[in-house]
Parts: C-alpha cells; sequence; structure tokens
RNA sequence: GGCGCCAUCGUCUAGUGGUUAGGACCCAGGAUUUUCAUUCCUGUAACCGGAGUUCGAUUCUCCGUGGCGCUACCA
C-alpha cells in the first residue's frame, strides 16, 4: 500500500513550493491507488502561529487535493499534530536511551555557543563536540536529580558511511564521521524534526517519502533512526528546489510565496497547480495542459528533474490566462463575481455581459475591476494619444454628430450601431481607423479595448451620450 | 570551511555516442480583428570550462568552475 504525507509546519501560510510538494505527494499516491496523509508538525513552540493550521488546510482545500487522512478526516493513524502526540515520542527516545542509541546532553545553550564561535574560523572540526556522550549512569543521575536542564542527542556512528538510495537522485552516499550527535527531544519536551519525522512516518506506515532537497542532507539521521529502531525505512525522494529570479531559494523577500497571495490576485487553483506541475516535471512529451485527473494518470516520480527551477511568473500568467478563456461564462462568473466593484448595482446578467467583453483579455481575476472600469466608470481620464484623437480636426466634428444621431435613436444595440457609425460618416465625411477611434475615446476615453459596439450597448444611450459630451468638453 | 546535490535558449524543459539540438513562456515580425487583446503563422535565442575514453562527444569518466542546500534545543 503506498502511503505518503505532506508534513507542512503552521508557520503562517502554505508556501507555493510546499504546495507543490503536496501536489506531487498527492499524484503518487492517487495513481497508486494509495492514501495521502496531511501531517501537522508544530513541534516548535516559538514558530507557532495562532490561525496557521486553519490557513494552510483552506489553501490545500483552494488547491482541490484532499487529504485522505489528516486533522480534518481523521483516519486509523491519528493524531495528525505532532503536539499531540508528545507520549509517543517521549516512548521513542526511551527506546533509543535504553538501547544506548541516545543519550542526555546537559550542555548550556552558553556551551554551545561558545563552541560554534570557537569553530567558526577552525577549519578541522564543527558540530557538537560530544562532549556529554560518554557521561556515567552516575553522573546522567546525580544532573537529573538537581534539576539540570537537557536534551536527548542521537548517537551516530565515528566511522563507516551510510547509504541513501534517493527516487530521484539515485544513490547517496554520506560518510558518519561527519554526522553530528543531533538533539532529538529538546530540553521542553518536544522532539526536533528528525525524531517526530521519523517515529509518525514508520507509525502512520508512510511508505514514500517526498519532500524537498532541503532535507536530503539529514536524510542519513533518518536512516540512522529507522536502523536503530528496527524499522523498515520508507522510499525517499527528494524534489528539486523552487527558485527565485536570482537562483536563491524561493523567498518572501523576493515576490509572493503564500497560496493565498495567489488566491487574491485572481489566480485560479487550475493554473497554479498546472504551473507547479511542470516545474520539476514534465511528461516527456508536449503537452502542457493537465486536469488534475491527466495529472494522476501521467505524473511519475522517476521523472522528476534534479535540479532547482525559478518560479517565472510570466509562464504562470499565461497559464491562468489559458484557464480563464477556458471557462464558460456561468462557470467564469461564479468564481469571478468577487472581483467586480462593489458599488455599482449592476445586476448579475450586466456584470455578465462585461465578463463576456474582458474574458479573454484578463490573465488574472484581479484585472477585472480596471477592465470593468472602462464600462462602469464615471470619471473618465484622457491620456495623451487618446486626446490627440478627440482633439484632432475631425475630432469634435465626429462626436458631435454622433451625440446627435445617438440622442435620436431609441436605443442602442451591438447590432445598430455600425448602423450609426454610417451615418456619423455620411455627415463627417470622417471614415476608417480615424473614424471608429474617435468614437472609441468617446465613449471609454481609451484607445484599446473590447468591441467598442458591444461596449455601447453595455452603456447604453444616456451614458454615452454623457460620456461623449464629457469628451467635447475635453476637446 | 566541511559535506551533499545540481548544471541544455533569458525562463520552464525535451532529447541524443553521429540530430537542421525539439516544445512552451517571454521578446520581435506578420495574418485576422476598422483598436488592443484573443487566435494563427514566422523569427531571435542554449548544450559552463578543461582533460580523458572514442572514428566521433552536448551525451560517458575525471578534474575544475559556478549555483544551491545542509552544517540550530527551525522545520
Amino acid at each position: 500500500m503506498v502511503r505518503t504525507r505532506f508534513a507542512p509546519s503552521p508557520t503562517g501560510y502554505l508556501h507555493v513550493g510546499g504546495l507543490r510538494t503536496a501536489l506531487y505527494n498527492y499524484l503518487f499516491a492517487k495513481q497508486n491507488n494509495g492514501k495521502f496523509v496531511l501531517r501537522i508538525e508544530d513541534t516548535d513552540q516559538k514558530r507557532k502561529v495562532d490561525g496557521a493550521v486553519e490557513n494552510l488546510i483552506e489553501s490545500l482545500n483552494w488547491s482541490g487535493i484532499e487529504a485522505d487522512e489528516g486533522p480534518v478526516k481523521q483516519g486509523d493513524f491519528g493524531p495528525y499534530i505532532q503536539s499531540e502526540r508528545l507520549e509517543l515520542y517521549k516512548k521513542h527516545v526511551d527506546i533509543l536511551l535504553e538501547k544506548e542509541h541516545a543519550y542526555p546532553c546537559f550542555c548550556t545553550r552558553e556551551r554551545l555557543k561558545k563552541l560554534k564561535e570557537s569553530q567558526s574560523d577552525d577549519s578541522t572540526q564543527f558540530g557538537y563536540d560530544n562532549h556529554c556522550r560518554n557521561l556515567s549512569r552516575a553522573e546522567v543521575m546525580s544532573k537529573i536529580k538537581n534539576g539540570e536542564s537537557y536534551v536527548v542527542r542521537l548517537k551516530t556512528p565515528l566511522e563507516g558511511e551510510v547509504v541513501i538510495y534517493d527516487i530521484v537522485r539515485g544513490k547517496v552516499t554520506f560518510p558518519n564521521e561527519l554526522l553530528d550527535d543531533q538533539v532529538i527531544l529538546k530540553s521542553d519536551g518536544f522532539p526536533t524534526y528528525h525524531l517526530a519525522n521519523v517515529v509518525d512516518d514508520h507509525l502512520m506506515e508512510i511508505s514514500h517519502v517526498i519532500r524537498g532537497e532541503e532535507w536530503l542532507s539529514s536524510t542519513p539521521k533518518h536512516k540512522l533512526l529507522y536502523d536503530y529502531f528496527g524499522w523498515k525505512t520508507p522510499k525517499f525522494a527528494h524534489l528539486p528546489l523552487l527558485l527565485n529570479q536570482d537562483k536563491s531559494k524561493l523567498s518572501k523577500r523576493q515576490g509572493d510565496v503564500a497560496v493565498e497571495d495567489y488566491m487574491e490576485k485572481g489566480y485560479l487553483p487550475e493554473a497554479i497547480m498546472n504551473f507547479l506541475l511542470l516545474l520539476g516535471w514534465n511528461p516527456g512529451n508536449n503537452k502542457e495542459i493537465f486536469s488534475l485527473k491527466e495529472m494522476v494518470k501521467s505524473f511519475s516520480l522517476k521523472k522528476v528533474n534534479k535540479s532547482g527551477s525559478i518560479f517565472n511568473i510570466e509562464k504562470l500568467n499565461w497559464f491562468n490566462g489559458q484557464y480563464i478563456r477556458s471557462y464558460d461564462l456561468d462557470g467564469l462568473y461564479k468564481i469571478s463575481a468577487a472581483y467586480f466593484p462593489k458599488n455599482t448595482n449592476l445586476s448579475e446578467n450586466e456584470e455578465k455581459k462585461i465578463l463576456s467583453l474582458i474574458q479573454e483579455r484578463l490573465s488574472t481575476l484581479q484585472q477585472i475591476p480596471k477592465q470593468a472600469a472602462l464600462i462602469l466608470s464615471d470619471s473618465i481620464e484622457y491620456n495623451k494619444d487618446a486626446l490627440d484623437y478627440i482633439r484632432s480636426e475631425s475630432g469634435m466634428l465626429v462626436l458631435k454628430s454622433l451625440a446627435k444621431i445617438i440622442s435620436c435613436e431609441d436605443e442602442l444595440h451591438s447590432s445598430n450601431f455600425f448602423q450609426i457609425i454610417k451615418k456619423v460618416q455620411a455627415e463627417t465625411l470622417v471614415k476608417g481607423k480615424q473614424l471608429w477611434m474617435i468614437v472609441r475615446v468617446g465613449l471609454t476615453g481609451e484607445i484599446h479595448g473590447p468591441e467598442i459596439n458591444k461596449i455601447a450597448e453595455l452603456l447604453g444611450k444616456e451614458k454615452c451620450l454623457a460620456r461623449i459630451n464629457q469628451a467635447i468638453k475635453n476637446g
């Protein structure tokens, strides 16, 4: 049975890199008829953020991938929040202590800090100096009795090597002598990532650990833990990192990294997921647009590539535009209604009409207000190019003629608008692009936009006249 | 500093011991659209460097170089 997990820390929001990790875990589980588990890794009390778990789950729900087991949907391996599993970790630390694969360490933070400082220029030795590794049982007992605060460290082998077989990277070897005696239980009684992770993955029967490359270096420690416990090691797959434009690890400073940021900006989950899918994996053919179902079918862990990839927003914009255009009007309206300006008194039908005019020019839903303003706005500002048209020789002529002819019409339709322009042409002798552009600027104040006859219909007679008169004033 | 991972157009990537090194985004040009956008067509643009193996290396090996990650009582 394939079981994968996504195990984020609740530090405030879901990182897009985390979302890709979740996606790959999900896809791999689903295509193997396995289970995808969500586990919250909140072992660092200092970094705890209120509401972060809810936020994480909300972002994940939005993305469309659903956990088979997790804090919301309980399964047989709960609890799924690490802070609720403290007893379990304690028990397993005791096992290691018992077997002398771990030992209490009483080194103070001051001592550790000094140690580190003394090493900063010294190239021979780094990391913990195993100071407490060989304390006698009596010494340990007396220190504990004295109430000295301590952590538990893993006793790593001094020689030999650990070999990891990674699905993405192949065989990776680490010399044991470089392994630090890692802290596995903190003085506050919480486990560190390394211990909690291994214990949970085992207890939750995770078969494949699919996570970011930043974990590759600590995998030997995890492997050691599995061995010490006498457990079967899961398969590992370390994914390439997502990078900033400058190739550093994707970070907040250089743009949006939170999934909620993209939600707010009007990106569609389909687009984000499709984009993320192709950042580090490709199907080996030219197919680019994937539904979640197609992803499940095509995805292959073995074809995940090894090098980090830059999070290129332009490609994301393109995907988003593609998906926006793929919706029918009702479907698109459903997800974009919230982006329409609130104070307009527009009916749903009118908003839909506007949407149909601007659908193909959107790359994010956030652009809706600006695009819609072309039709909705009462205050029009003319830029220089626009003014050139209405202030040209024929500008006034056309606008005045247009106003006169429109005011004679009962109603404006996109279908009779052409006839109206014909009349204007006959009266003013202005024609072609010049004529149409003056009309466009007169009605919208802009030199670009959707089809002008449809805009005219949407505006209606009164508003058209008002705008033309305003243009005349500015001419 | 040490250890580990990585290296094809600007970006995401395909691919191969012999290829005109393919696709997508971006950019440029064209067609359609009396505008723009969309759509379609065309174009610009890449195998990090040096050795070795080989008849032949972008591809295999080694060494550099560069980038990134880890090196916490953070994950």
